[in-house]
DNA sequence: GCATTATATCACTACATGGTTATAGACTAC
DNA sequence: GTAGTCTATAACCATGTAGTGATATAATGC
């Protein structure tokens, strides 16, 4: 079956739109690559992102909600993964995105520069 | 150079977040579909979407900060047209990863009703 | 000029969200 | 048992955001 998003009813589109806001926050970028290197517990990820631990376990259980970190009970602790590793090629498809974005703003912030003050007008 | 999010600073991090944050609500999903076929006006999109005008300028002229999408103006109309198309790859990406997470939940919860509700107790 | 059309923006409401502090619940060590 | 540790959650505040209706701005046709 072809996946995109072209025909898609609007459940699906809001499921997709959810997924998108769980990686809308800087702080959770941080968690989730802080997960690349295998499983961790809360008290380890609030040190390795330097959140406070009601942060990051309300970050955690929205990732958590989305289907992106697995959940995995230790005695007191609780140790997170990522869910799927496809998260991260996706991260870095949106990485070169961004790269591409930044560049066409800046050339066009230059244009607009170079429009305003012409080159040698001193 | 190549392009992963390991290691990236609180700037580029907020980068990513924002375009992730874009693409976060359905409704700006749905004006990003609409514009899948060529460039359109804001009469035409607000007709596609359903929305309202005033919500699709603000919706668009979000997804434009973001970079998302490129702004013409035509007399007294703007037309509006995807920036690159790898946005649209992502968002199939996306509808993959979403499948998978949906599927999953739902296979747990078929073992969370199984394990609450033995077979042929009755 | 005037009326019309198209778009952006303002003002506002309702709601969601990120962060913090304090605390409750659960396990462990003693 | 008690003390200590780990995590989740409640309460709260500040901010952000989606949506709407009204309006301002700009271009077009007459």
């Amino acid at each position: 079956m072809k996946l995109n998003m072209q025909a898609l009813d609007d459940s699906a589109l809001t499921h997709i739109a959810n997924y998108f806001r769980a990686l809308s926050e800087p702080n959770r970028l941080r968690i989730l690559n802080s997960l690349r290197d295998g499983k961790k517990n809360v008290s380890q990820i609030t040190q390795l992102t330097g959140c406070g631990q009601a942060n990051v376990s309300k970050h955690l259980a929205l990732l958590h909600e989305a289907g992106l970190v697995l959940r995995e009970a230790q005695g007191t602790a609780s140790y997170y993964s990522i869910a799927d590793q496809a998260t991260f090629s996706l991260c870095d498809v949106v990485c070169g995105n961004v790269a591409k974005i930044v560049e066409r703003q800046h050339l066009s912030a230059s244009a607009l520069r170079a429009q305003l003050s012409p080159p040698d007008s001193r």
